[in-house]
DNA sequence: CTAACATTCTAGTAAGTTTTAGAATGTTAT
DNA sequence: ATAACATTCTAAAACTTACTAGAATGTTAG
């Protein structure tokens, strides 16, 4: 009766304890998106699979880092890893974790003065397209009136990417410019927002008398729109 | 040369620390989400304004701890506070806050088998309203077909509710039992999913005698839907 | 077998989080 | 002035996280 009370009960969770339970298990999620590295990592494999040697590469972390980040991914089931000889691909376990990671980048975006401010320094270097929305550029790009170009490394364009735009990588885009018509106005885009490919690639085709403005989307805003990929 | 060059700019930012700065504001938001108490606190602040003591008291901890808990959401941006005489009321700060506690939610529910799990259990207590889609509730809401109660803390109700639903807070609902029509079925909803109250009421309502159903919805639910709520 | 890829274990440092508690402070209503 | 509401500061304990490094382990291709 008295210290053994308690609650009378030992198999029997109380409410509170059901209720605790419930957010914790969506906490795990929360965790899991709390470290800025995990982040990029989550946002690279939205571009599409890749190992653990290319994820830390593109993150600048080392692998050991980058295999324990994304076994905390891994745990908390956003992505699921599968071996192919000698490598170990990660890929996004499901398409809505790419829905989920522009819905927390854009909240953040809605919210944060401070990423405001970041992002907009970033965009007063090369002009973004802010005025077209994506029918129309998609309209003008089925036209041929502009031409679309994915300057993210080749085997993320392959992975799937925006209709009718063509590749040419950041780093080749100086000795293949002689590939892009003079006379119409190209459209870069890369990664997403976060991303500086595109805004180096508009620098350069700037700089080579094109007219280019950037297009903030990557493949994964351009879905969470609702918007077809192309493979 | 040697230990001054390093990077030869001190006040330009290299683009690694300009994207580890971008996902280091996302991350202020995983950070905010990433304890179940402060979860907790987000789900009630859906539910309307609150002040520190009724949200200490809903989610079972102290009033100090509610308060620092509520100081991290409103430093991530996701919630505000109001002073009313004595009182300091929180509140979100956006629509878009509920939206996402939401689209977080279903991401867990989604991904965790734990979760699921859990989930699956509550239901297994009360039927859950499955079949039933929103727009056919809403019609047989409209025409008297079913009926609607709301079983949160009248306060809660006053804030917003569902159309045409009647305030029957679950803590009075034994005493006012004879003011639900007994050839009808009741649609008994609460705070979402999460919350415990519709399904004590069904419990309560079935001992009576009644057909009774539980709604998951919440009115974060419901808005997230794109559906309104009525004031 | 060897080399390449990746993970795991151990261990350590550094830093941050959650929670409780006591005391002090500030604001507002009566 | 006093009481009620809420925050802040301090401190401490328990815990967790992020990162680095070295060594060992496991898997697969050739």
């Amino acid at each position: 009766m008295t210290k053994l009370a308690k609650k009378s009960v030992i198999h029997h969770q109380s409410s509170r304890q059901i209720k605790d339970g419930l957010y914790e298990q969506v906490a795990r999620i929360g965790k899991a998106v709390s470290s800025p590295k995990r982040l990029e990592l989550l946002e690279l494999l939205c571009q599409g699979e890749m190992n653990v040697d290319q994820l830390a590469v593109k993150a600048e972390i080392s692998i050991k880092l980058a295999s324990s980040h994304l076994s905390v991914l891994k745990a908390a089931s956003l992505v699921v890893s599968r071996r192919d000889g000698k490598n170990i691909f990660y890929s996004l376990a499901a398409s809505e974790v790419a829905q989920f990671w522009v819905d927390l980048r854009s909240l953040a975006e809605e919210r944060l003065l401070d990423l405001q401010a970041a992002l907009s320094n970033l965009v007063a270097g090369s002009g973004s397209l802010a005025t077209m929305d994506r029918a129309e550029l998609l309209r003008e790009a089925a036209s041929g009136e502009v031409v679309v170009i994915d300057v993210r490394p080749e085997t993320e364009y392959a992975a799937g990417h925006l209709p009718f735009a063509r590749s040419i990588p950041v780093a080749e885009l100086k000795k293949r410019i002689a590939e892009i018509p003079k006379d119409k106005t190209v459209v870069a885009y890369c990664r997403g927002p976060f991303c500086l490919l595109a805004g180096e690639a508009v620098s350069i085709l700037h700089q080579a008398g094109h007219k280019a403005v950037r297009l903030e989307d990557g493949v994964a805003e351009w879905q969470a729109r609702g918007l077809t990929i192309q493979h």
